[in-house]
DNA sequence: TTGTAGGCGTTATCAA
DNA sequence: TTGATAACGCCTACAA
């Protein structure tokens, strides 16, 4: 172990320039890939920048630029969703790969406590980042907020908290819950009920709405069970309630995989056959969906596109370029498998 | 959606003294909470700070003071793991609350390509991170050998690669492992095997190292299967090889609850009953664990302490104290449920 | 094609 | 206790 000995000094252009025997102007035109410099000097630059082992010093660069070549992406989730969600690594690596690749750096800045709030409104205001996304904010969030203050670039993957007009990609989460709901009804269920959560946010609000569409005069509320997360705890939670109130029901649209997960396990430990007696149908396609017994029937949501298209649309304001109205759905597919 | 109007013009500390009506030294010492300000000037600047919505810019700030007062926490997995591994999310909470409460802003930067090792090797030097925590490099990692060369406060999650001599924060994989298996080997199971993981790494190559001391002279050779990673596919995979090889085992030692939940559909789809005909143990305790059928008996290791104490590692260095000689290890726990 | 010099927004040193 | 003023390291007109 070191005795920290603090970092090595670190050279500046000015050193490359007299190591090279030019200006530090000429220096820095090598460096921006500039025209209007003889190969000659070129070549001398890139030697000295060896030589003295130059790194651009990035705080004097954003200072004089007054822009940063990142983009934040933050993301405020309760904790125990935060650990399971599979769908934010993959949000995650697809916003990656896109600003990777535009030459931006992706900061992921985690949001778990009132310190984190005030921290991270001075790191999206300080010129610490160009743009952001925001992946799965609450009703009346402060960032938001601030975000739309500074009508700073971004991209809310999932709709905006409380109807603000800001860019988002998202899925139809109405839809695609109205849709594998008709599927549940067609193949002939007909007590059907719901495990709803989230109903604080557009996406659980979202999914009742359409489960409730797709039902119709059929619909009963006594079918549905309200649980705070997506997560397999309160799948157990939400399907011992369901059973309670009615145990004859025979088919189940929980509103996440992991909540069709925890209901699994619930009808598992009583005994209930899965499909026979009971169908579960689950959302999100994700890791979990393959993975339990029998394995789920879900709607598969591109997760990775989504925070693809999410950096995406920051690029585009970054460039200055209009962006679409309205935000931009992207489509979402069901998977049928055994549990349905 | 705003047609990109670029955000709002920053005021400046010099906006601030104007409206104020005294120096930019005075406002910055206010700022800064520096002694030796009038409480006259004291209440004039903060009025002023609102009256004119100031936010200081970080790169302004972060040139002078030649420090950025955030730390990176760099995640470099293949794919599929980071998706998978529960760990990281913890490690993540864990580190975040510590540097938080300290006043640094956790930066996660995720390595997913060549264009990010560079990118980041720039932004590590660059002086936008004071100092860095590192999940899981593998060997040889350009990012490891640039944290080392330059000598910027570090801290490893887990054995640094190529037992390069920096600070770390870890586990004892190899004791861990022992203890698993011996307690395997306690419960009267004559044909132990172990699906073995990322032997590449040091965590990978510890627990096999465990399994074999803890089996010593009963050690079989033949009754492990080495895998690529820490997954559930890999389980799979692993626990087809080991029946293959050896259809009377009746234990196996999973390197990971995934890899443990792979191994377990497996045996159940041939309906071998765990734990009558085949006891199956993991390691991690992550959510897996409790949610496989039957609940997975396992090494519980302490992985948001890991965040956290790697966390301190790191702000120990930055306030130029000595650190321990060595790394820190930190205590594991093993869980009995019902798969062994 | 190159050099010069002003300025980006803060902090920090020194007088006052 | 406060006000000038010189850095911090880089980019970018402008002049040469």
């Amino acid at each position: 172990m070191t005795p920290s000995p603090g970092r090595k000094k670190r050279s500046t252009i000015l050193d490359v320039a007299t190591v090279a025997g030019i200006s530090r102007g000429t220096v820095s035109r090598v460096l921006n890939g500039e025209p209007y410099v003889s190969d000659e000097a070129r070549v001398a630059v890139n030697k000295a920048i060896k030589e003295v082992g130059y790194v651009p010093n990035m705080a004097a660069r954003n200072l004089v630029r007054q822009r940063s070549q990142a983009v934040g992406l933050l993301i405020h989730e309760p904790h125990a969703l935060f650990l399971e969600d599979p769908n934010i690594g993959s949000i995650m690596l697809g916003a990656n790969t896109v600003l990777s690749q535009a030459g931006y750096q992706m900061v992921c800045l985690i949001i778990d406590s009132e310190l984190d709030v005030n921290r991270i409104g001075q790191y999206l205001n300080g010129g610490s980042i160009d743009g952001a996304i925001v992946i799965s904010a609450g009703e009346n969030d402060p960032i938001t907020e601030l975000i739309e203050q500074l009508a700073m670039a971004s991209a809310f993957v999932g709709l905006p908290p409380n109807h603000r007009p800001l860019p988002f990609v998202s899925i139809d989460n109405k839809k695609a819950a109205a849709e594998i709901t008709a599927r549940l009804k067609a193949s002939g269920r007909t007590q059907i009920g719901m495990i709803a959560s989230a109903l604080g946010r557009a996406a659980g609000a979202d999914r009742l709405a359409g489960f409730e569409d797709a039902l119709g005069s059929s619909y009963r509320p006594e079918l549905v069970a309200m649980v705070e997360h997506f997560s397999f705890d309160a799948g157990i939670a939400g399907m011992r309630e369901l059973l309670e109130r009615c145990p004859t029901i025979d088919a189940v649209f929980a509103a996440s995989d992991a909540v069709a997960a925890g209901a699994l396990s619930v009808l598992q430990r009583i005994g209930r056959r899965v499909p026979e007696d009971i169908a579960v149908v689950g959302f999100d396609d994700s890791v979990w969906a393959q993975r339990t017994n029998p394995p789920l029937s879900t709607v598969r949501q591109p997760a990775s596109e989504l925070g693809a298209q999410a950096a995406e649309l920051v690029l585009a304001q970054l460039r200055g370029e209009e962006i679409n109205r309205g935000g931009v759905y992207l489509e979402t597919s069901i998977v049928w498998r055994d549990s349905a």
